[in-house]
DNA sequence: CTGATACTTAACTTTATGGTTAAGTATGCC
DNA sequence: GGCATACTTAACCATAAAGTTAAGTATCAG
């Protein structure tokens, strides 16, 4: 039996199953710094609720979180999305041809583009 | 509202969120077709605990069962994992300046090499 | 010092997840 | 028919997830 350490990735694709949780990231993929009430105001849910969905995304390494006075400011932290990616880019092929090509060419390409 | 359709996303990201449910969909990406009781072999759970794992992956649509005789076929659909995918690229120019623009190449090329 | 602002923690409820064992159904084989 | 194989369903359990309200802490503004 084959035993797979790979907890990050089960928090990842935990952390990005909440439509709510998904949406914070969103918000933070275009804004580049959010406060924490900031982040909740759009949400119809308490700020509590709003807390424990920021817990999920530190835990899980998606976003970071600054304490400056009384604000704390989160940011995106999009690595470990790198590894989802790459995990799910072994089917690609299943879906597409053509891109499965191109992924080769990722592949190839991207070694000598570092 | 802005935003219902993305309950296919939650269930897939869910899906993809437990270790024991990825080793499934891992070997139907080698092996194409698998009985239950293939799938359930390598897994030192029960089998009630694994069907529940394909009713899962079911539910996200991310793979097929086809009953013949007393065995069922379980096949890979990778569809839901291509939406999935689509999310995240969105966040890769956070991690990858030149993945970033090999996806505008993939969006430019893709179209024509359909 | 006071009060408002910006979180944070605590306690609790409800529902979902992931597992178990035991029993049930359907098919294939002698 | 009778029995093994291949699932399937049922009942139950423990823990985690996602939300609530209420109370607590810390900082800034006056």
């Amino acid at each position: 039996m084959v035993k797979y350490a790979d907890a990050d990735l089960d928090r990842t694709f935990a952390a990005l199953a909440d439509p709510t949780r998904r949406a914070l990231l969103t918000r933070l993929e275009k804004e580049d710094s959010l406060s924490v009430s900031e982040l909740a105001r759009p949400f119809p849910v308490s700020l509590p609720a709003i807390m424990k969905h920021l817990d999920v995304l530190s835990d899980a390494g998606l976003i970071t979180r600054a304490k400056t006075g009384r604000t704390v400011a989160c940011r995106l932290n999009a690595g470990p999305m790198e590894e989802a990616m790459n995990w799910l880019a072994r089917y690609e092929r299943f879906w597409s041809a053509s891109l499965d090509r191109l992924a080769r060419f990722v592949e190839e390409t991207g070694e000598e583009d570092r």
